[in-house]
DNA sequence: CTTGTCGCCCTTTTTCTTGCTCATCGACTC
DNA sequence: GAGTCGATGAGCAAGAAAAAGGGCGACAAG
């Protein structure tokens, strides 16, 4: 196989990039790294009756019963009208419902049903397994590194990132 | 199974340090990261007419024209079927063009067009800025880090990397 | 040696889901 | 009553799995 990537920007720096990454290789590593655990979880989280993207759901609520769909959002960092849909379908799979809030009539609250409640365990193992394989030669420390990078790219990401410094909560 | 270093279930607040973080974080954290590098990507790419998931076939063309859907895939990391489906909307919109292969009746070759190759510059300036966006605040040692460990999770991640060499060990 | 069949490879089609953006609708607040 | 916040609907695309279509080569039978 040929090996001819980075021949294009050789720096001619005397740094001693042996193997010419840069922050170009960035987003296709990510994106590509990031394929690869989708299909792994989607892989192991079939045997749950559920594709990737339904198991933060399901982990979320099984920490703090009745978030609205916008809290869930903004944790699972997806927006808003793709939440509602995911939380569409999976109650109509029956893993969750949606209960109108009393106070506001705004607001949509949603439980884990006991078909749900019975998955949270098996959808934790299908995540760490799916991590332990990921992680498979990574000393500790290196897994502690590559989280603690990728959560700053993620916040570098953001895009209502501005730096204002006044509390902007309600 | 030839390492030891640390195989032990994660238990929560076990260890020392700030946060409990481990191999249960990378799946999500991993997503979460490569959704935010699509969705600024997408917005980048946007001026020049593609979706995210285009650039690569772009830049990867450009780099070695009449690939075929399956090389494409492969050096992408998608599925036949995707790069398939995407060749044909590239087609559509004028990116590129297939061409049947005149000693194997079974290949397609994959080409770039005029418009297409002249996306290319524009494309790299697009996947440069995401970068270094997304790298903002990071030391060069550090986006090294960060590329080797993502490659090497993408390289765990691989299902037919099973062990028939011995070889490729950790 | 010729021929026919079978199996494999590559591509494409189909169906399902997530995810984003834009737009809308209802409800609460001022 | 106007503005705003939250949830939802519609449209577009990527990505995966399963399966179908076509072509090529190898292998066996005559």
């Amino acid at each position: 196989m040929s090996k001819k990537k980075g021949d294009k920007k050789a720096k001619p720096g005397k740094k001693k990039d042996h193997a010419g990454l840069s922050v170009v290789d960035l987003a296709p590593t990510i994106t590509h790294a990031a394929r690869s655990m989708r299909t792994a979880l989607t892989r192991s989280l079939g045997e749950s009756g559920l594709y990737a993207g339904q198991d933060g759901v399901i982990l979320a609520l099984a920490e703090e019963e009745g978030m609205t769909p916008g809290q869930l959002a903004l944790r699972l960092g997806v927006k808003a009208p793709t939440m509602t849909r995911t939380i569409g379908r999976m109650e109509a799979q029956g893993f969750l419902e949606r209960r109108a809030d009393e106070t506001d009539g705004r607001l949509t609250k949603v439980f884990l049903t006991h078909n749900g409640l019975k998955t949270v365990e098996q959808i934790g193992r299908s995540v760490s397994e799916c991590g332990e394989q990921a992680a498979r030669g990574l000393s500790d420390k290196e897994v502690r590194t590559l989280l603690k990078l990728l959560k700053l790219v993620e916040q570098n990401l953001q895009p209502a990132q501005e730096e204002d410094q006044d509390s902007l909560d309600d």
